[in-house]
DNA sequence: GTCCCCCTTGTCAGTGACTGACATTGGGAT
DNA sequence: ATCCCAATGTCAGTCACTGACAAGGGGGAC
């Protein structure tokens, strides 16, 4: 075993946050639990929100690999959309983990901040990654947007109510987003 | 004269933010310039990042009567860009005070954070319009982010490069969006 | 005018997030 | 055995933010 500190105090901070709520966890509590001092806390995260997002980078990689294999002349957004199925298994796969994590993100107005933060630097890193596929800078970033909100409405709802599969709820976001116009 | 305390703390922190930066500046050096205490500041403003969003409400209400005002049964898109051009006299009026608004912004991450916050939160009230406008709830959610992504784009490059008028981006993103599908 | 009331501000003490500087330690390479 | 480096501990300090209580001052009731 001899999980790293980091990850013990990962999983510390999701338990104290659960239990308490983020806003009466104190840092100190959080390294207290996970053996290590409130300084290696702030260490190994850049501030007590951060300890909640870490698999973002995975979820880029992810993603990135989803539209480098994607029909090579498709609209922006069918690119988008094929990125986003590709990595529902991951998604799917990592649920026990994500769904008490977006409770407390849920509960939390300062970490639904961060969350947004987030999927913006998510949005910007799509938006390069169509550039890089020829489709010109203000109509990439335009599709990386609309797509980053459509998957966040998505998996959102996947998470906090019982129904159809990530992917099914692709499918049907896609038939509206094209109804809308 | 006589502006309040309120004001006065508003325009000391843009004055201040401006000079040495956002987190370079203390909130009580803020009060001190204001004449009051930083016991005061943190009255009238939630936090520190706080007192550089005020203006929110007021679009607001301009973006809701822009909604109530729209044909009765055009598609939500179009709902909301006649609502998007009906408050570009007023974005344009401001103008004088967003940019160097949105200069220290941009220059600074945890602002940023705070914007998107209040964005989406804009999104969420525009949704609700919609939705009261007959709009079924999946595709009036889905609609205003994707306006409010669109006038985020819009305003940002209308605020840090000289060129076309406000509307005239409006009306290519329009066109843009539509090129999309 | 006087009294009363409420709204705004000041004062003070305290908590907790976060940082910089410096000391310690415990293997891994040589 | 020695050197080294990476992670951690220790300590002191700054600053955002809060609760409790006191003080002032203008406006209405009488």
């Amino acid at each position: 075993m001899a999980a790293t500190a980091r990850t013990r105090l990962q999983q510390a901070a999701v338990d104290l946050f659960g239990e308490r709520g983020f806003d009466s966890t104190t840092a100190a509590e959080i390294a207290a639990r996970a053996g290590v001092t409130e300084r290696t806390f702030f260490r190994h995260f850049a501030d007590k929100r951060e300890v909640l997002f870490d698999g973002q980078a995975v979820l880029l990689e992810a993603l990135l690999t989803g539209i480098e294999t994607g029909a090579r002349d498709a609209p922006p957004l069918d690119i988008l959309f094929h990125a986003f199925r590709s990595v529902c298994p991951l998604l799917e796969a990592n649920r026990p983990f994500s769904e008490p994590r977006q409770a407390v993100i849920s509960a939390t107005p300062s970490l639904q901040e961060r969350e947004l933060a987030k999927m913006a630097a998510l949005a910007e890193a799509l938006a390069q990654a169509l550039r890089t596929r020829g489709i010109p800078e203000d109509r990439a970033r335009l599709a990386a947007r609309i797509g980053m909100a459509v998957l966040a409405d998505v998996t959102l709802a996947w998470l906090s109510e019982t129904g159809p599969s990530l992917r099914d709820r692709l499918d049907r976001a896609e038939q509206d987003l094209k109804a809308l116009i």
